[in-house]
RNA sequence: GGCGCCAUAGUGCAACGGUUAGCACGGCAGGCUUUCAAUCUGCAAAUCCGGGUUCGAUUCCCGGUGGCGCUACCA
């Protein structure tokens, strides 16, 4: 049953995704957004977007715009919304007083629980002990369920602040179809009155995306598997209110190299530090969509339409998968090394303009050159910042020697005296091209009994300060005679000095 | 603690009762080269443990162990 509703085109079909804006998009959350997207695109079905923004305490507004630019950098459309639950109170008060009404839900006058919070949770083994004896029953029950009608009115008259729980029935069980997961079941017993509406007046999470998912129609629920233990109580919403169960399709959690949960102790965990740090988007996303799904084969690069094609729940996994920055890099490479030049350059262009290095005649006339030069440091470069950092000496004569590079290949006593003839055989050979420079360069080892390659490697630092670098002469070539001449003999005192 | 979910090399995925358990990243070792974070070749490396079911289990069932999640008037 895993795989209901793929493969089809179907216009009713309608996904969301719903991320709070309390953080920045987090690689967790565009997978999620990224299966979401797939899912509807294979179907043929609507992708919309919910920002479910009714934590006043952590909400942070300014912080959607961020959210959506990230998706949009992802190459996520969506085809409805962004759609914000600030501003769809009313629906969520209405229901829960409709509920409250029937009868589905109480007021419970009780103070909120003091919440300890993921650090109050890691408390001494003796308090660990401790508790495990004296271990609360698996589900507290408020006494305000069983509260006399005229207390309660009377309570009510007082005004006495209240949240509206649901009444979670004593017996049976709820299920319900999971297409990652398979079916679920759990009695009712294990759950818990959860609040709908606070005491505020503002609702719940387990009242509002269910509300919200079945006033816009979603047909499936796609999530975090983190939602998965909690869904029973909003299938029993569904039920108070008359609605049709959605289907629900979990997504297997993203974990640190550690194994515990995705986090800031992890570093980058957010989507816009890699955007930062210069990944690219196409790069980025191959690289999330094969964490908990594989295409059946072992294919590992593919373009969207591939992977719209070729999506379904049935073969997204159930284990919890580990970010790995090292294959990350390498799926950057991949694409770096395939991108048309056109589309490489305004990578380039915002990353020099980032560093303060552009210059604008690479946007006119030395076009061509720029392109030249992309195309000769991209075979090594790994992201789209090596550019201004590891290639800095293409783009400014300001640049300095890499420690390595120096203690590798200027410990040679001979290359001051060197370098300097070869600067001057450079600065008068005949053309500047490929060949002549390698020639120079040649000849003069032969004249002076050396071998070439220690020629080559010392000045290939002197000319741009690195030991990993594109072939010197196409190198020479591209910065020009004057500024080669320069750097060799700008060069020497801090050879000699070795 | 309770409940739930999961379990193939270090990592991500294949193998959905029958393969010498496959691929990729990473690692290691070589080749090539003018440097290598390029490229080529090779090597090491896994079915968590214990019981079943079966002619046959990575695969199905049970138990254990481990990891993760939920257990908030967070989402």
């Amino acid at each position: 049953m895993r795989d209901s509703a793929n493969s089809m085109t179907n216009e009713k079909l309608r996904v969301r995704f719903a991320p709070s804006p309390t953080g920045y998009l987090h690689v967790g959350g565009a997978r999620t957004a990224l299966f979401n997207w797939l899912f509807a695109r294979h179907a043929g079905g609507t992708f919309l977007l919910r920002i479910e923004d009714t934590d006043v305490e952590r909400n942070r507004p300014e912080l959607v715009e961020g959210i959506l630019a990230d998706l949009a950098w992802l190459g996520i459309t969506w085809d409805e919304g962004p759609f914000f639950q600030s501003e769809r109170l009313a629906l969520y008060r209405e229901a829960a007083e409709r509920l409250l009404a029937g009868g589905a839900a109480y007021p419970c006058f009780c103070a909120p629980a003091q919440y300890a919070g993921p650090e109050g949770q890691e408390e001494s083994e003796a308090a660990d002990e401790k508790e495990a004896k004296t271990a609360p029953a698996a589900r507290q029950v408020c006494s305000c369920r069983h509260l006399a009608a005229a207390e309660r009115e009377a309570r009510l008259r007082e005004n006495q602040p209240y949240a509206i729980r649901f009444r979670v029935p004593e017996s049976g069980v709820t299920g319900f179809s999971d297409d990652v997961f398979g079916e679920q079941e759990v009695a009712n017993s294990e759950i818990e009155d959860f609040v709908l509406l606070r005491s505020s007046g503002l609702p719940t999470y387990q009242l509002s995306v269910v509300v919200d998912d079945v006033a816009m129609g979603i047909t499936h629920v796609v999530r975090g598997a983190d939602h998965l233990s909690n869904t029973p109580k909003q299938v029993l919403l569904y039920g108070a209110l008359g609605a049709t169960l959605p289907v629900f399709a979990h997504v297997p959690l993203i974990l640190g190299p550690d194994r515990t949960r995705l986090s800031k102790r992890h570093g980058a965990t957010s989507v816009g530090a890699y955007t930062q740090e210069g990944f690219l988007p196409e790069a980025f996303r191959n690289f999330l969509v094969l964490l908990g799904w594989s295409p059946g084969n072992d294919a590992e690069l593919l373009d969207s339409e591939e992977m719209i094609r070729l999506f379904s729940f049935a073969s997204v996994s159930r284990t919890n998968a580990v970010f790995d920055r090292a294959k990350l890099e390498w799926f950057n490479v991949q694409y770096l090394q395939k991108l048309p030049i056109d589309r490489l350059l305004p990578y380039v262009e915002a990353e020099l303009r980032r560093a303060g290095l552009w210059r604008e005649e690479w946007a006119g006339a030395e076009r061509p050159w720029l392109a030249h030069v992309v195309d000769l440091l991209r075979p090594r470069a790994r992201l789209l910042g090596d550019f201004p950092t590891w290639a800095r000496a293409f783009f400014s004569d300001d640049f300095d020697y890499e420690e390595a590079a120096r203690a590798k290949f200027w410990n040679d006593a001979r290359l001051p005296a060197l370098l300097e003839k070869l600067a001057a055989a450079l600065e008068a050979a005949s053309a500047w091209d490929h060949d002549s420079c390698e020639r120079a360069l040649r000849d003069l080892g032969a004249a002076e009994g050396v071998k070439a390659a220690l020629l080559i490697n010392a000045t290939r630092v002197a000319i741009v300060g690195r030991a990993v670098a594109p072939p010197l002469f196409e190198t020479m070539v591209v910065l020009g005679r004057e500024r080669v001449v320069t750097r060799i003999r700008r060069a020497l005192p801090a050879i000699g000095s070795r």
